[in-house]
DNA sequence: ACTTTGAGTCTTGCTTGGGA
DNA sequence: TCCCAAGCAAGACTCAAAGT
């Protein structure tokens, strides 16, 4: 259908629709890279990577060229859907999806600094936000299998939480302290653990479940939480993150685990 | 209009350590 | 031994700007 002289940006276009005709939907900036690739090996990653950002509607930057930002749309880091099959309505979805819950950071700080509280023993936990799962075009929460992407060869096996499905989430990136968190599932606290860095346990831990994680030796708990949340964001129940700020956050979150035993902590 | 370069940021994969 | 969490290095990705 295209017609014309095959620039980089035209190839980019014709590889995501051979991509989304494969079923491949979102698609990686590594699937589109390799397929331009193999058909025009004369461009080189370094040209087609700037071309990609450029025709992308949402990302900055980049080589736009004669066609503008209006081919692709990033739905992710490193992942992509075709912008014309972009319906308006699935944009906003996004929106309040894990990838820009930092826009609402300072909304949700506000709300804590407000005094929107939660008791849990004899402490009062401030909200963080509401954790939504990832989802896919049609609004469907994204289930992830990263154990496929794990080049096993040692030959471990899964480990017991790590069949999965996943979601992935993200909460705001600025709660870098000492703390007790609870997670909460429609008002009834289901899990009550501690850390030293909130914003990284959850976006680097149960958040995102790396592919080695899955397997034995892994992060079991990671996997764990991580397909539970699933499961209850899938029957369409509210999960909030709420938190305690605190230097004595072991004691505490000792303390509230046995007074609490919450359903998703294990002894 | 298109290509190349490179710095900075983020993610991934893995290891290690503390506590029960 | 199991559960939970922290830290590090390497590679992937984003972004901006200059060159052709």
């Amino acid at each position: 259908m295209t017609t014309g002289k095959q620039t980089i940006w035209r190839l980019v276009q014709s590889c995501a629709k051979k991509l989304i005709d494969m079923g491949n939907t979102p698609f990686t900036r590594s699937d589109l890279i390799k397929c331009v690739r193999r058909k025009n090996p004369r461009y080189e990653e370094n040209s087609i990577n700037p071309i990609i950002q450029g025709i992308t509607d949402n990302l900055r930057g980049g080589a736009p060229g004669a066609v503008g930002k209006y081919i692709l749309h990033s739905v992710g880091r490193g992942l992509f859907v075709l912008r014309n099959g972009v319906p308006r309505k699935r944009a906003q979805a996004r929106a309040t999806t894990a990838s820009n819950t930092e826009q609402k950071d300072e909304l949700g700080l506000l709300r804590a600094i407000e005094g929107e509280y939660l008791t849990i023993g004899k402490y009062h936990f401030h909200k963080i936000c509401d954790i939504r799962p990832e989802q896919d075009n049609s609004g469907r929460i994204l289930e992830l299998l990263p154990q496929d992407r794990y080049n096993n060869k040692d030959n471990l096996p899964l480990n017991k939480y790590g069949a999965g499905p996943f979601c992935k989430f993200k909460i705001p990136n600025n709660y870098n302290f000492p703390d007790v968190y609870a997670l909460v599932i429609s008002g009834s606290t289901k899990y009550i653990g501690e850390c030293e860095n909130l914003s990284s346990r959850y976006n680097m831990g149960y958040g995102n479940i790396s592919p080695r994680n899955c397997y034995a030796g892994g992060q079991e708990t990671n996997c764990r939480i991580n397909n539970l949340i699933l499961k209850v964001a899938k029957s369409g129940a509210t999960i909030s993150l709420w938190f305690l700020e605190t230097e004595d956050y072991k004691a505490i979150e000792a303390n509230l685990r046995s007074s609490e035993t919450p359903e998703w902590n294990r002894v």
